[in-house]
DNA sequence: TTCGTAACTTAACAGTGTTAACTTGACTGA
DNA sequence: TCAGTCAAGTTAACACTGTTAAGTTACGAA
């Protein structure tokens, strides 16, 4: 194994293990028992590393959420479906999860902004599916790339409340979630509504 | 006027002007003409500090929510200007949105995790309003400090994929935030489903 | 065999939060 | 008035951080 693979795989390990905080470039030479600046031989400086990161990581949550958008029968089902599994690996890999979606791009500078553009490619899954959601008649109309974004940014909340511990220890976190995707996907269903007021 | 109150105003102003992330104690200090140090003698550490900060700013917060939903006529209206409030006080407090909603408690670990209940305050108002909007036959049936966490997890989702710039630039913020608001507060009403698929 | 280069090293710079030990100045009690 | 106490500040230092510059070492080609 070269040394660029040995650098991600150790520093995948020690994101899982220790968080994104963590991570410092001399805890993982120090763990490849290498010097510090050799990883500078293989990535131009630490925002280049994690985007390297990302970029797997990335990956692996959009195959999932098209696996899910295939499985499922009809757009209200398909939309629930990758709403499930988009939580859920939100959950299941938090420091990847908070790398990918929660770090502001202005603390990563030196990175092109273009690559943040990959973490958007689920949207455009979601836009796909809400277009055909309400050619079907069974979304309201409304334009698909904004709702798929207000969609997205509604999952992303339920991901980054329980991440941060702003979940009341009343609520129960899998109530929560059913409870969370079920008026989300609720929200998107053509209704009848009764005046408000 | 004191060296604590000068050290925290100082902490507000380079808050504001450079952000959570170049906020050090050497650089407070400096601005004040005074030894790093000397911070230690009215803040236990850092995260003490930060967190004295905290308190000011939701205090903020929740004074404009009380306001929003007091000037609103019936359990709608008033959902909807409570979001609006909430959202652009994120926009327009980036800085300390996300020291109060964004970062980790685990990152901050010295200081009591009770102080951030207090971030909370503002759900027991919406499950206020919640709870009457379904006792008035207004909002769907359903528990209301669930579904308040659910509401508030979604305004939050809004806010952070502004600030965390993962907002496609095709999509006009402000159709976007509004679009959000609707769908949401759509999704607290009573309705009659189209049966999915 | 010499040259060039890739892959690594050490030493150093400027920054971080934090602690221990020291100084200074003002107020207090005898 | 003088010693004592104590709060509020100081400097020096420790152990970290990302990063760069310069030096070493080993190997492969001409």
């Amino acid at each position: 194994m070269s040394l660029k693979d040995q650098i991600l795989s150790t520093s995948r390990t020690i994101l899982k293990r220790e968080g994104f905080g963590k991570l410092s470039m001399r805890k993982i030479a120090r763990e490849i028992a290498v010097s510090a600046t050799s990883i500078y031989l293989h990535f131009d400086n630490k925002d280049h590393l994690i985007h390297t990161l990302m970029e797997e990581s990335i990956g692996e949550l959009h195959r999932e959420m098209r696996a899910a958008l295939e499985s499922g029968h009809g757009p209200a089902e398909r939309v629930r479906l990758v709403a499930e599994v988009y939580v859920t690996f939100g959950l299941e890999h938090p420091q990847e999860y908070e790398v990918l979606f929660m770090v502001r791009p202005e603390e990563m500078p030196r990175y092109p902004k273009e690559k943040f553009r990959k973490a958007r490619i689920g949207y455009e899954m979601l836009a796909d599916e809400i277009h055909k959601g309400v050619e079907a008649a069974i979304f309201e109309k409304r334009d698909p790339v904004s709702a798929a974004y207000s969609l997205w940014a509604q999952l992303h909340g339920i991901v980054s409340v329980i991440l941060n511990r702003r979940l009341d220890t009343r609520v129960d976190q899998n109530d929560f979630i059913k409870t969370s995707i079920d008026t989300i996907v609720d929200g998107l269903l053509i209704r009848d509504r009764i005046p408000a007021n």
